[in-house]
DNA sequence: ATGGCTCATGCTATGAGA
């Protein structure tokens, strides 16, 4: 049995209590963090290794992005890929050599996109678009048992944000970008384990608004963290768990960690 | 109610997030 753990950790170094808590109360083998906002030099490692997480592959930025995955099971990083195409921090890829026969775990950042879903208007918008299509020509290459995590910042069921018709034309749950990550999957024919074990149209999110007074009251909540795997891995899962209350935890990020478990 | 807050940088304001 493996357990594997993503979060959108929003600054790794300001939020090592809650990870550190997050590890000690849940104990997942793995842990894939994104916009850990910092270079490689200021990664926590010490912190991480003192509670057994020995094993990484940190792929850092100053300021901005950044992602990281930290485990107990031995690790090899096997790519960096870049699907932005101008250098930012948001991938990097292992293969978990403790696994049963071995797997390889993908950690991805997509571009959050900019405000308006037109990318006449707006470059950021056409560069989240280019970063899937990237992504799906890499996806029709895969050719062993993977797992792909992390934020796609998109939302793509009605069940997966609080408001489907008010959201239709919002970066995050626009046709398009749905359809675009829709072609990402079907590429490789990924499941998405997160709606295979909490089924639509059951309320699934993963990201709060900051700005929202009370978040648990008003539930202005999206699900733009995913964890999707290979068919013959996703038929091997035999769990699946969001951590709401880590939303409501000190210092919070905005989103909240996945896990799966998977008996390899 | 597309921003009501929170980050990093470090210019005690600005850009970014989604």
């Amino acid at each position: 049995m493996i357990k594997i753990a993503s979060w959108n950790i929003n600054s790794v170094r300001l939020r090592m209590p809650i990870v550190e808590r997050f590890l000690k109360e849940q104990a997942p083998d793995v842990l894939s963090l994104q916009e850990i906002k910092t270079v490689e030099e200021l990664f926590p490692y010490d912190a991480f290794n003192a509670l057994g997480y020995t094993h990484h592959a940190v792929h850092g930025q100053k300021g901005y992005h950044g992602v990281a995955t930290v485990s107990r099971i031995p690790l090899k990083e096997i790519s960096r890929h870049n699907w932005q195409d101008n250098g930012e921090a948001r991938h990097v890829g292992v293969e978990l050599l403790g696994a049963g026969q071995g797997m390889v775990l993908e950690n991805v950042y997509i571009p959050a996109g900019g405000d308006i879903p037109d990318r006449e208007q707006n470059v950021k918008f056409g560069q989240k678009l280019d970063f899937l299509e990237r992504m799906t020509r890499w996806a029709d290459t895969v050719d062993r048992p993977t797992m792909i995590v992390g934020d796609f910042n998109i939302a793509p069921l009605e069940s997966d944000v609080w408001g489907h018709k008010q959201l239709l034309k919002v970066v995050s749950h626009t046709p398009l970008e749905v359809e675009t990550l829709k072609r990402f999957q079907d590429a490789h024919g990924f499941v998405d384990v997160g709606r295979q074990h909490i089924r639509d149209p059951e309320r699934y999110y993963s990201w709060w608004s900051y700005r929202s007074k009370d978040w648990r009251v008003n539930d202005r909540g999206r699900r733009l963290d995913h964890m999707w795997a290979s068919p013959e891995l996703a038929a091997a899962t035999v769990g699946h768990q969001v951590f709401e209350d880590c939303r409501g935890w000190e210092k919070p990020s905005d989103h909240v960690p996945l896990v799966t478990e998977i008996d390899l």
